[in-house]
DNA sequence: TACCATTTTGCACGCGCGAGCAAAAAACTC
DNA sequence: GAGTTTTTTGCTCGCGCGTGCAAAATGGTA
């Protein structure tokens, strides 16, 4: 023992000396689990309160190999939807033990380097939360095991390395779907983002189709290239501007709220017309702006709390994948539709 | 050497055998910085590309005493500026080479227990992005030495544990007032966040100030307890009814965008008034909905890149103090005022 | 070739803790 | 109280890399 060994931060060791008993037992006394006596524990706790001692967490994920870390990749900041699912997951998961590192993805190679830097900090998961992810940097990253798990939040994804936690999204576009059917709209145009991903395309694709079902007609459709509520303003306005009058929609039915957001100010602004009256519009998410009075928007509202719960399970190993990727949300109508 | 050592991660010794060099000279290649020659950089670039080896940042940190981490907390996930700022710092950090560990702070209680995790993760810094951090748990987290760095982004602070990151507010809001004068207003209400910090009880300060010296008149002001749009609108409606008709502002000078947005559309959907003609609002932030047609909100930009190029500056040791607290952003005039 | 300056490489040691086992202590049993 | 089971404690070894220094290699000069 060197007393005078000019050290800053105090270990488990100091505390052991302090309280009378081995190392091993002081880091004992902090994991919920272990093997030690209530007397000892105390003691521990006394000792390690009065010299301000915490278990050092880089050195416990070296010698474990859990970090207690996620990996959260996110490439679209423009939606403010993401701000809420942030907002959830990093309350639920630093409740849960897990810390969340933030990163944020300009395209695909980025994404890519993300994931390479998320093995390095020995991530427990990589939860990607994104659009522009594809299904071969899936693959790939999934392949080359770049990470323990590959989790995808609040989106679906076939790859059988990657594990989906999301809400039944035919289910969902299908309330949505009857509930403009039962609302006797009779020419709706879908806003469609982003074509790049089957989750999404899911989406469009259901609500096409069941409008088929019910009115023996091909329902038209237009892509907006992000979920940017400017870019969707100016992709929607070019829209509109490009049909003839009598091919005009009665409503837009939006694969999201950044979408719908973006739509009804160009409906507003740049063609002086009413929502819902003369057109109406639906989104998805139920974003906290889809309830402001300039918008009241109908939408979806994704369980987002039990989502982010889903994922601890699947963090912690214990998980139904069947159950996993269908969460039942509800329809949200409000006065746009 | 046991080369049947079952074990899964290849480490810098495995690349090191394979380029016939040291383990040393294998983590050597992988600083930018490193005394190496090229070309034995070279055969263990190529030995690890074949490997698919990166360098463990766990064990790095543990023995460095660096953990190229900073921990982010917010408090504030309904205020929609945050998005803005999470997006600019988490790129910019890691471009520079840093990881982000967000955490949603729920109190100040949460707050203090967030910093004593920040400190088990051995982070860097830690940055505050937020409107609840009392001046008083900032002192006690700097003198119990919670974590190396303790930053205050886009806000100031006077305790000298701390430093600040942010625009020289009063500059800001001068320019603010001005441009209110010179609008020929007369009736100013002025809408405050919450009285918590010094920070932002400077833009209050500083309006009615320059008011006074202008006009020779106390400016009236309205408290808000958050930074919430809908918190916002709730309590603007509520101030705005108590007035008589002959008491009623002109303008309405918000302290923030999420502020000044709840304000608009008070204004507007609960006393059926317009904006600006009935009644102007100004902001701060520039959001990105302050430009929506919805808002057109004036308001203030701040320099954010700048900022957080500036709190890269300071994780890498070398700032100046003063410099930090004094940004320069710009007046943004639309049509709100 | 011998000598010195400079660059490059290798190495002992330590960072703080965890897994898993063996020794010790405590709790029961008859 | 001796024997047995259960709980609690201590310990060896290793996680993968950085620091600082000494040895080796390289380059330049006379």
């Amino acid at each position: 023992m060197k007393p005078d060994k000019l050290r800053e931060s105090i270990t488990a060791h100091d505390v052991a000396e302090l309280a009378g008993v081995s190392r091993w037992t002081v880091n004992r006394a902090f994991k919920p689990d272990a093997s030690i006596s209530s007397e000892s524990r105390r003691k521990v706790l006394e000792a390690a309160g009065q010299l301000g001692y915490t278990p050092d967490l880089i050195a416990s994920s070296l010698a474990s190999d859990r970090s207690n870390l996620v990996s959260l990749l996110i490439d679209d900041f423009s939606n403010p939807h993401k701000l809420v699912m942030m907002e959830r997951l990093t309350r639920i998961l630093r409740h849960s033990g897990w810390g969340t590192l933030l990163v944020n993805t300009l395209d695909e190679d980025d994404a890519a380097l993300a994931l390479v830097n998320a093995r390095q900090h020995r991530v427990d998961a990589a939860v990607l939360i994104g659009s522009q992810f594809s299904e071969s940097i899936l693959a790939a990253a999934g392949g080359a095991q770049q990470v323990k798990k590959l989790i995808l939040f609040a989106r679906y994804s076939a790859d059988p390395g990657t594990i989906s936690v999301c809400c039944d999204d035919k289910a969902a576009m299908e309330s949505i779907t009857d509930h403009v059917i039962n609302r006797g709209f009779s020419h709706p145009v879908f806003i469609a983002g982003p074509q790049t991903q089957s989750a999404h395309l899911m989406r469009k694709e259901t609500f096409l189709k069941r409008w088929q079902e019910a009115r023996g007609e091909q329902a038209a459709f237009a892509p907006v290239e992000t979920y940017d509520p400017q870019i969707a303003y100016r992709e929607v306005t070019r829209y509109l501007s490009g049909l003839k009058r009598s091919e005009w929609p009665d409503i837009l039915v939006c694969e999201n709220d950044a979408l719908a957001m973006g739509a009804i100010d160009a409906i507003r602004h740049e063609f002086g017309l009413r929502v819902p009256d003369d057109i109406a519009v639906t989104g998805f998410d139920d974003t906290p702006v889809a309830a402001n009075p300039n918008y009241r928007l109908t939408t979806y509202r994704q369980p987002i709390t039990a989502m982010a719960e889903g994922l601890v399970d699947v963090l912690k190993g214990e998980y139904d994948p069947d159950a996993l990727s269908h969460f039942i949300g509800r329809l949200v109508v409000r006065e746009s539709a």
